[in-house]
DNA sequence: CGAAAATTTGACATGACTCAACTGGAGTGG
DNA sequence: CCACTCCAGTTGAGTCATGTCAAATTTTCG
């Protein structure tokens, strides 16, 4: 399996991010030597820059995404320009458009590349007959969107509940990585407030 | 199959209820005679009077629940006691806290009829086992969840993008049904504002 | 009919937004 | 190495959307 460049690199099948993969699906379901080959077959590598999409509004979502490593995030524009940022991804999360992947309409949303990252794809017709020769496949993604809903469930509550500033510091909590990596107007954008607000509240808290 | 009174009834097995929801099943998925009865067999009939809650917060939840006839809302309690409205559940939905019921640990969430609800159910066990004798209920389910998060996910984005006004308006049309059957002060706590203020955006409105 | 619950109203407070100006890097090119 | 630009972040003044609280009114329902 030969890549011609490490940028943009594609290939298929069994590969050294494929290991880990698999470890990871072992987490939520079992599966024998051959169906483990079977999935491998339908996934394919990929890498991205920084800054590239992984989707753009108005295409097709074709793929479900896999972060080996990297970050991205989703986001969504309004009429007059301005973005939304509507969740982050990072390593061991799946991204894409579920909506768009399963109607195959054109998407709502943006996945955009925030470092260069490197994931695993598996395209609409593959996971389709993915689903027909490893069933159990159909569990393990139920799990993953399970888990998925509850996390939205949860932070629509804290919306809800909690004050801007609160809904910051929880999200310095759960992902420090973040504030590393991450422009604070997305995160800014993430929490539902402007970058100005966002700025006042940190110094707020720095004091 | 004979239930001893109409309020708290509770039946297994195939019921006046039961075909409405095999019908309801063929959107997803295309079950045999057999699986069909083995499905029927898994489900529970009940119902509930107003008020009445089909889980409490504090308790494991035991069951998912589909609601045949009636409504429910989906609710919890901050420290200091408020309320805040999660979701709406009517004719078709699912309710159940996924979490609870997936890892039977205690439910955040509080779920309570806001009319006399008619409802079919499944408890863990018996969901097990019927994943396990109808692997095409894993598909289903999954398609169901599916669906569930990109409207959780829609649902966020707008509140980010709108005012609490146009939240309103919006709501009024997804759920027009809504407007009649639930009190005010519920579907302000659902658009995250207070019933305060959205009796004077319905002033607003109405001039 | 009467009591409790839901809704409305109004005065006032505040969290969060807007806009515009300013600061401070990180390139970039001369 | 400096001057320039570009982008992210900060600051502050003024404003608006929405919240709080308390009282008045309407609706619901036993």
């Amino acid at each position: 399996m030969i890549t011609n460049s490490v940028f943009n690199m594609r290939s298929r099948g069994i590969f050294a991010t494929m290991e880990p993969f698999l470890k990871y699906l072992k987490n939520y379901i079992t599966l024998t030597e051959q169906e483990q080959s079977i999935v491998s077959s339908k996934l394919t590598n990929r890498s991205y820059l920084k800054g590239q999409y992984i989707l753009q509004s108005g295409d097709v979502c074709r793929h479900q995404t896999y972060i080996v490593k990297g970050s991205v995030r989703t986001f969504c524009q309004d009429d007059d320009g301005s973005e939304h940022v509507i969740s982050f991804g990072i390593e061991k999360w799946w991204v894409g458009d579920l909506e768009s992947f399963a109607s195959q309409t054109p998407a709502d949303f943006n996945i955009q590349c925030l470092d260069k990252t490197d994931v695993i794809q598996i395209n609409r017709m593959d996971l389709d007959e993915l689903y027909r020769q490893v069933p159990k496949m159909e569990r393990f993604f139920r799990l993953i969107i399970q888990k998925a809903y509850s996390n939205l469930q949860r932070r629509i509550l804290r919306n809800y509940s909690l004050s801007a500033k609160d809904r910051y510091l929880l999200f310095c909590e759960e992902y420090p990585e973040m504030i590393q990596r991450v422009p604070q107007y997305m995160i800014a954008s993430y929490l539902g407030i402007t970058k100005e607000f966002l700025s006042t509240i940190r110094k707020q808290i720095s004091l």
